[in-house]
DNA sequence: CTGGGTCATACCCCGAAGGTATCAGCGGTG
DNA sequence: CACCGCTGATACCTTCGGGGTATGACCCAG
């Protein structure tokens, strides 16, 4: 025996993340022996040492620190699959689509559209995910394809089609010094007191928002500035100051979807898609916005 | 429940790769009743039907043909994941690289050399394996790194970094109607009688050939012709004539890894490569060969 | 109708996963 | 130093489920 099956993996991954028996024993629900049964099973299967334990804790060596990060992703491709024959199997088909809410920039009405207007397409389920979340989401299964940025977003293990280059334009409380400017530069914001997210480190005020009306609610008192997509300006609060940052890396909007699944039905969608998108492009050059 | 557990996922691959109870229990080493029981709990595990089953056989429905996409790729990756872990626990550090044999570009000695004479390198294990299977190889964690040549290989799952772009060959019978010839262009293979190694599509003679010795072999009694970078010149057997194929697309000799895993080993071991790799493509242009 | 093929069911056995109680090491602290 | 409190490891029991054999239900071909 040498192939760990999922029980173990998920065993191991408690106690490691733990980095102790019982808290481990406990978050899986079962008694803390058990657990010690299981991973010295897994360690004689294995021929390997993967934790260093002594009277006070537990450590990983080199190959439980491989195991660590390798069994997660491999845990998440088995839950993946289920997740995905399970949803491929539900009647009538559907096609699951993970956006960020607002992170749309503006074309998912369209692209709905359009879709349905295709002949026999899927019915095409929204799922809404917190920030960054979108690419998790299609990796475990939960969603067929996504809708998210780059590059802020991971696209490990995904495909992608871009659609959409935005500029970035900065989120400003009411009376803050850069509000009323017109434009303003990276450089401008280097050295602003208030934290900034989405790159707010540690756990700052804001670090892990993920909800819009949160994170508004945060500017608009003067506790946060944010930088994001240009199309976010549509879900800016009454009060909140939009200013573009010139000279800011644009962003991109993608559509992506895992690297090996190629459906038809994800094909379908990304055909769409990048359809609208171009009509969009195109209609922006040829009738600037005011 | 709802989560696949290895031992189901194998059991079920097997059904639906073999479409048949019997037989894929026998491939099991297991009896045909407690396969069918395990296959029935997945079902209900699952809440999807994924096999429909008559008195005749078994057929995949649309969730059983997901599953066993997904699924033999989850597998893999917990296949991977356990390898690496066990690889990581030996000691001493070991780098394991796949190659085809006379897939290396003729820099491997040198890369070694390079390598070997770094400050603590960890020793590098060699891993022939059949032509193609070094993707494999990596992903399956038989080996951290390998060389293959783009674009043949597949290489979803896996960073790259390109080392050499190399023309291509043509290896001829000796009385080959074009093996005199200096260079030769890809239409005059076009309708060339023998069957053409790589592409040899089905189960034509030399289809599934992956031993150069063999190929060889093949080609020199005049019942195949192959075409491949131009490094493979220095394996060809006396009387395998090499022709150059003057528009063939070039292909690119890279190094591949695991797409998330960034050690610390691969990237040295990628840093050496190149710069090897760059030194030789430096050397052949000031002082090009014979 | 019978025979040979399919997968499903019935029933039994045993190994192993889980639980409880307890042990064994180690580090503080009075 | 003795003792307590924390860690993980061990002993022992129970139970559940994976595996085996025998057989059933069904379908099709002859």
């Amino acid at each position: 025996m040498t192939q760990a099956d999922t029980r173990e993996l998920r065993y191991f991954i408690a106690v490691a993340e733990e980095r102790h028996f019982a808290r481990a024993a406990a978050r899986l629900g079962i008694a803390q022996p058990p657990l010690t049964r299981t991973i010295q099973k897994l360690e004689r299967g294995m021929g390997v040492r993967l934790l260093e334990r002594d009277s006070r804790g537990v450590r990983l060596t080199e190959a439980g620190t491989v195991l660590l990060r390798e069994g997660r992703v491999a845990l998440e491709r088995v839950g993946a699959a289920t997740r995905r024959a399970q949803r491929a199997g539900r009647t009538p088909a559907t096609l699951v689509l993970a956006v960020k809410p607002g992170g749309d920039g503006g074309l998912l009405t369209e692209i709905l559209a359009a879709h349905a207007a295709e002949p026999d397409a899927p019915d095409v389920d929204i799922v809404c995910v917190g920030a960054g979340e979108q690419a998790a989401a299609v990796r475990d299964g939960r969603a067929d394809v996504a809708l998210l940025h780059r590059p802020d977003a991971d696209l490990t293990g995904l495909d992608r089609e871009d659609l959409l280059v935005e500029s970035q334009v900065a989120l400003l409380p009411p009376h803050h010094r850069l509000s009323g400017h017109a434009r303003i530069r990276v450089a401008d914001l280097e050295d602003d007191p208030l934290p900034r997210w989405p790159d707010t480190a540690g756990e700052l005020s804001g670090a892990g928002i993920r909800e819009a009306g949160r994170l508004m609610q945060l500017i608009l008192v003067g506790r946060l500035i944010a930088v994001g997509p240009e199309s976010v300006r549509r879900y800016a609060w009454d009060g909140v100051a939009c200013v573009p940052v010139v000279d800011a890396a644009p962003t991109t909007l993608a559509l992506a979807w895992p690297e090996d699944s190629r459906s038809r039905a994800v094909s379908a969608f990304a055909r769409v898609a990048t359809a609208v998108a171009s009509r969009h492009r195109d209609a922006t050059v040829h009738e600037p916005g005011p």
